[in-house]
DNA sequence: GTAAGTGCAAACGGTTTGCAGCCTC
DNA sequence: GAGGCTGCAAACCGTTTGCACTTAC
């Protein structure tokens, strides 16, 4: 497998009212939010979309990178608009406050232990867990 | 005054021919297995447990600390028995093939993230995904 | 004897899919 | 006008739960 390669012919898609609404949305809040949160603020700022119709347009947009995704604790799939820079999360398991973690130092850890280990196109997913200091208290 | 239990009394589990099972599954292999996966174990080596009874008895032992356990990227919960050192995965995207990595830097570098926002009682989770040597060439 | 544990099947919750009609190009 | 896109509802899949029965203590 060359990597002259790259996926898919995967044609542009189309730019409805709903798929625009989809990504308007997605601009209207920082951190990750799950497919049924976004359907939510949708229907409630009065854009209908359907359900499906959401999940269909993240799934189009994480395939082309356009947006991360990330698997809760409970299930859930969750996304963001990956414009900003990669960083990891910091999460409070009592009341769910989240902090956005960035550092090289676990990036180069990760993409020296890949290389090593003959890996290559790497990527990594860190996701850090406690209780937050004010549920310490 | 016998005691005052803050926390739950927690009994003691019962040693059913189940749990056993279960919990002997858990010894013959390493690295996650999901629940269904252990289920199938379980049938295939002649004891029959219900699959509810595999989900109740990993739930008891995962909030017991007895196993560790790890969402995939598809949703499933895994499990595995948490007597080993704690280690992460590298993953090879084409093929499948995992290693287990562990290294001190990452464990140090989240340690003294959370403490700096304040975090007590943290753990984490990394994975790093990529294409393996062999389905590299 | 009795309360915890089990099996079965139905319920659940998030996600995917088949299909008829709608809308871009 | 053709094929992608949408909405709806049904299907899916892993997991949980209600309930009557069994079993360890």
């Amino acid at each position: 497998m060359t990597s002259t390669e790259p996926t898919q012919p995967e044609s542009q898609p189309r730019p409805t009212r709903q798929r625009l609404a989809v990504a308007k949305a997605l601009d209207s809040f920082e951190g990750f939010r799950s497919a049924q949160q976004i359907h939510a603020l949708l229907t409630e700022s009065g854009e209908q979309v359907g359900l499906a119709t959401v999940y269909r347009s993240l799934q189009r947009m994480a395939e082309a990178d356009e947006v991360d995704t990330l698997r809760t604790e409970e299930g859930e799939v969750t996304y963001r608009r990956c414009s900003d820079s990669h960083h990891h999360h910091l999460v409070c398991r009592s009341c769910g406050a989240t902090v956005e973690i960035e550092g090289p130092t676990v990036e180069r850890w990760t993409e020296k232990v890949s290389r090593e280990h003959g890996f290559s196109d790497v990527s990594h997913t860190l996701e850090i867990f406690g209780t937050c200091a004010t549920c310490a208290r």
